[in-house]
DNA sequence: GACGTTATTGCGAATCGTATGCAGGTGCAC
DNA sequence: GTGCACCTGCATACGATTCGCAATAACGTC
């Protein structure tokens, strides 16, 4: 490959995520980093074109190929979680677990304290037999306050 | 089309679910018929690819693409609802209103009755702004009793 | 710092699920 | 029975995702 990025020109700006990216025994690669860090920068939930679309406009022309096995890597080890929705997958970094509330109108992804559902999750864990899955969260669907109205 | 099954073939089957169409404000075909027959006979939510294996399993040989359209027309008009989950959208009969609960490791759907999560649904609307969505239902992901061990 | 091993990347192509356009056939109101 | 709007089958295209492979970079060892 090219990687015409060298991992300097990133490094001074990611001082921890290197690091973390070897806790989770991953090399230290300029696409992980420019990914770990859009994904934790942006404190939302992304898809892989939005990464792809983003890191090019800063001039980080990654393969979608790439983007693709790379959060896919990240939610293998835990680095990051996968949240299915209307349209494409989306991502975001596993930094406390919680669970995810999906609009399925607008695909907005909104994040929710364990702590502050359990009294509820319990109830359905106890009615349906579902648990929390990957990264011991739940995922619901329904409409966001803007799309219901 | 050459619609080498004629409706009586099915007719005698199906005595309400000609009446079910018509009601609804859609002509009464025989793949409408073979589709809604299949879903309200399994009870569970299949696949696109489920609904045209098994109608072709009968030697009803329908277009894929009359499949997909059918069950997008069939979602409009209320007859069934569609469930995201792992891999392809699946489809369940709208008899009586109800949410869904997906396992994402398997793509499981179970049917839960409105009224037995009432109390659970109530706190997460309190608590997240997320309302029941399309026919008034709500999706949950997580790992099912199965898969969760 | 040089070197070798191995993981990672880019590129191209394939796959899967879904959607669409069109021409011809069918259901149903009259 | 007839005509017209609606449906269907076929072909094709599209977006999201995955895969194979050769080139290349990261990292441990010397």
């Amino acid at each position: 490959m090219t990687m015409t990025q060298p991992s300097a020109q990133h490094g001074a700006a990611t001082p921890d995520h290197s690091a973390l990216l070897r806790r989770h025994g991953l090399r230290c690669t300029a696409s992980r980093l420019c990914t770990l860090r859009l994904l934790s920068a942006s404190g939302q939930h992304v898809s892989t074109a939005e990464v792809c679309a983003q890191l090019q406009g800063m001039g980080l022309p990654f393969d979608q190929a790439t983007v693709y096995r790379t959060l896919e890597i990240f939610t293998e080890v835990g680095l990051a979680h996968a949240v299915l929705g209307p349209g494409p997958k989306r991502y975001g970094v596993s930094s406390v677990p919680h669970h995810h509330v999906v609009c399925e109108e607008c695909g907005r992804v909104q994040d929710v304290a364990i702590a502050q559902m359990s009294e509820a999750v319990e109830r359905i864990t106890e009615l349906t037999g579902l648990h929390a899955g990957a990264g011991g969260s739940l995922l619901l669907y329904g409409r966001c306050s803007r799309c219901s109205t």
